[in-house]
DNA sequence: CCCTACTCTGCGAGCGTTTGCGGTATCGCG
DNA sequence: CGCGATACCGCAAACGCTCGCAGAGTAGGG
């Protein structure tokens, strides 16, 4: 039904080479040639096959991006940027939700590799082992975690716990406690290594708690515990923590800031929808995803000139009602 | 590098075709040799080139889905359900967002649609004929519009309207605002008929205010609206308008429910995070995306027995602390 | 006016599969 | 023991495109 090259050939009175080439390399066709072709293909709404061209040049104009969990705001937001960038650079974009089950990930990234011409991987928690074995033999890109020497975006989590710690230190707490998210992930060890850098730089006296699953159910397990360590603030692994804390904190009447200040890390979108509204520690998430398909693509098509991609994103903290001075 | 069916081929000693049958059509192949052929792929690391097969096939095992805003809680929850499941029966997901530009919107399903079997297409407000244009040479569905005779899968937003308005009408309330959507949007339309509907059949008074744009920041704009207008409760198009009324509501002090009712639609995740949490009409919004999967797929392989997809979704109100009694 | 160099175009092989068609064993049965 | 049926398997032609190679035509220089 849809049009081949071979009609476009055949109504345009040249041959199927010329046609192939009009659109691979225009300025190697006679300018009236081009617009024979051109206007030929047009009139038949010819749409070259990217199955066909793909198997000749092996390339899919495909990237692939798997997720832990697309409705995960964080997520959500990588998958927009790349799926922005990917776009803009006229490559379509496979996406998928692992389920945070990272058995079947293999697999999957496997799979979607045969499509792609490389994936994009964030997998906070697959082993380290399991990924430099993947990257062996499809190409591709992590984010938010180094792993071997498999290119890697990230964002600087360190600066990140020392702004907020900075913030409520400025406020006159001492006595702080951090939420852990998952244990093993390279984030939740970056901030746990600030946090314990924190703590041994200043006059800052650190509550570890946790691991916690990191999504509003953690954080509202986690309130409790918060209150009962005598802590005058917390930051938590990520806002649906901070989220979960807020929730639990307000159910149990307590005042924030006036009894505990609360800081989360991410910045997504609810944040600032919360009473009181959220400080966070803002995260550039769709500059993941975009970097993460630019540094594939720095891969894929070298002579591309795109601006080398940055690979460690910068963070800032962004400063709401969820924060006040020590009672 | 990765090695093909042919090499596959000469190592287990059997034709090229026997290994494509014996991945295809099992039955087809004696148990002796097939044993021998899937030894020998295994041990190659044999997978087969999904852009090949769909040159031939005319199948590429791949489906696009095209949506308005990837950050819009609703749509996220729509691209979830569809990855699932069409992951679930072996289709990889394409995903593009249009960033609620309409005008390049044609062109981007287009392009999808050359490296896809079928479309899903979300997309409220673009015009009918130009969809029912596209439907011509793109094998598609549509979720949350109907449109000529396109397959779609709806939600029932008439009943969500009526059961919101008897949750406040129960409650004592009568003049209710309704905040609307965006206006030729199919569900704005339903919604604002039904909104009618109850004004006809019952004592309510309805105030229609809007349009606004479907985020917080309209809700925001609203708010004023309807504290202005009256009402002692408040419907509006779907949840990130309600987050946006309640948080401005906050701001001017209004207590919620005391003073004033607000009810949402879609029951996104953060609505049950908000002070008070709100009361809101949940709908399948995964549902819809997976649904849209099956109505795509029994177009594509009628012979395949997957249970004839729901058209037409129903929705329940959730009842939280944001409507109380009328004062 | 010829030769070279260059530009443009067509030819054809191949990319990795699938699949219809036909061939060869093998088997059952009379 | 011979025949047809049956079960497997291989051959080769597609699928729609790309690209190296070479032929044809043209322009320019000597």
């Amino acid at each position: 039904m849809p049009a081949g090259a071979r009609e476009v050939a055949r109504v345009a009175g040249v041959s199927l080479s010329t046609v192939s080439r009009t659109l691979a390399r225009p300025d190697q066709v006679a300018p009236e040639t081009r617009e024979k072709v051109l206007a030929a293909a047009r009139s038949l709404g010819y749409r070259p096959s990217p199955a066909a061209r793909g198997l000749t040049t092996g390339r899919t104009q495909t990237l692939g991006l798997v997720v832990p969990d697309l409705e995960n705001p964080y997520f959500t937001s990588v998958v927009k940027g790349a799926q922005r960038r990917a776009l803009s650079l006229g490559y379509a974009l496979i996406v998928a939700d692992t389920d945070e089950d990272s058995r079947q990930e293999v697999e999957l990234v496997r799979s979607i590799a045969t499509r792609a011409d490389g994936v994009i991987l964030c997998s906070p928690r697959t082993p380290e082992e399991v990924i430099v074995d993947l990257a062996a033999d499809c190409t591709m890109v992590l984010v938010n975690r180094p792993c071997g020497d498999v290119p890697t975006v990230t964002i600087d989590n360190r600066d990140g716990v020392r702004q907020a710690l900075d913030h409520l230190r400025a406020l006159g707490h001492r006595r702080i406690a951090y939420v852990g998210g998952p244990r093993g992930s390279w984030s939740d060890d970056e901030r746990l290594a600030a946090v314990r850098d924190a703590e041994h730089e200043s006059d800052l006296e650190m509550i570890e708690l946790g691991s916690f699953r990191p999504y509003v159910s953690g954080g509202v397990a986690a309130a409790d515990l918060v209150l009962a360590s005598g802590a005058t603030a917390v930051l938590t692994y990520n806002d649906l923590l901070a989220l979960g804390v807020l929730d639990r904190l307000r159910q149990r009447g307590v005042d924030v800031p006036g009894r505990m200040s609360v800081v989360g890390i991410d910045n997504i979108p609810a944040a600032a929808l919360t009473t009181p509204p959220l400080t966070s520690v803002e995260v550039p998430r769709a500059a993941s995803g975009s970097a993460g398909v630019d540094l594939l693509l720095q891969r894929l098509e070298p002579e591309r000139p795109v601006p080398p991609a940055e690979d460690r994103l910068a963070v800032q903290l962004v400063v709401r009602g969820s924060t006040g001075t020590a009672p």
